[in-house]
DNA sequence: CTGCCTGCAAACTCTTTGCACGAAT
DNA sequence: ATTCGTGCAAAGAGTTTGCAGGCAG
């Protein structure tokens, strides 16, 4: 799915719930699909102001609900707090998060057994899979050699 | 490892780190080896103040991370904001959870392939795994039907 | 005695919310 | 014209920290 198609899913997603297709709605899209890697609230709501000023905290905050109802954006939390956000890959297959604990970074795999193991584990005990995370979090080899996190990490 | 052992090994690791053995400590450590199931550092601040009613809020928040430290206790975060606590495991073998979102109960599962798991993923990227997290998050199909979790959730 | 520990309360971080104004439909 | 959306600032929740006095070693 393109950014642009994204975008498109966005406008249909807010008109058919009676939401307003507002221009902060829009700028926190763009500045959201714009990114590569995770990003925070704070760090959407400082690129979303380089393109519409008029954006304020709140109205992220309000707005990343929406986006990750709609599926457009992913919502990971590896335990510092503050939630990271990221443009939700095409297909909804499931990955774990490997976090680099030297530089910060969230790298992402696919883990198509996730499924699976969440069904199992839950269906023992007489429940029924809703979601389920998987998270690696490890060091730096190069940052323990060189102190600098390689290109990778 | 008895509670008395893991209260031993509890007096040992504050004296080999040249940390005083107080009361508010131990009654926070007791309070938290009474508890079969997790608990909030709320929950804790409640159950030592029952022992010792001495015991402060900011104690329990300075304790808690000497007991994860030491291995006593473990941590679990499962993204809703504030941590919960439990006695750690007697092998150091890895768990994953199930949270129940019906009655926001914590199952814990043996998932001895998670060392594995995180081995490999992260020597995939030029990392070493320190540690990771497995959990998912499931409904309670008794809830479903009858309105209430079974005595399993 | 010395210096770590403590309780208290204030501070902090991230997120949510009440309100009156403003804009989308 | 309605009604929802918005910015602002204050409130909230959970956790951390500065300080003066207290207790362990």
């Amino acid at each position: 799915m393109s950014t642009s198609e994204a975008r498109d899913k966005f406008k249909s997603y807010l008109s058919q719930k009676g939401l307003r297709v507002t221009n902060q709605r829009l700028a926190i899209f763009d500045a959201a699909f714009a990114q590569k890697e995770h990003f925070t609230a704070e760090q959407l709501l400082n690129l979303a102001r380089a393109i519409d000023d008029s954006v304020s905290r709140a109205t992220v905050y309000r707005t990343l609900p929406i986006m990750t109802e709609s599926a457009l954006l992913r919502e990971v939390d590896i335990g510092t707090g503050e939630k990271y956000y990221r443009p939700n890959a095409e297909n909804g297959a499931p990955v774990a998060q490997v976090v680099c604990v030297d530089c910060d970074r969230i790298f992402e795999i696919s883990a198509p057994f996730l499924d699976w193991y969440g069904n199992t584990v839950a269906s023992k005990l007489g429940l029924t899979a809703v979601s389920q995370r998987l998270q690696v979090t490890a060091h730096c080899n190069a940052f323990r050699e060189t102190g600098a996190c390689a290109r990778r990490c």
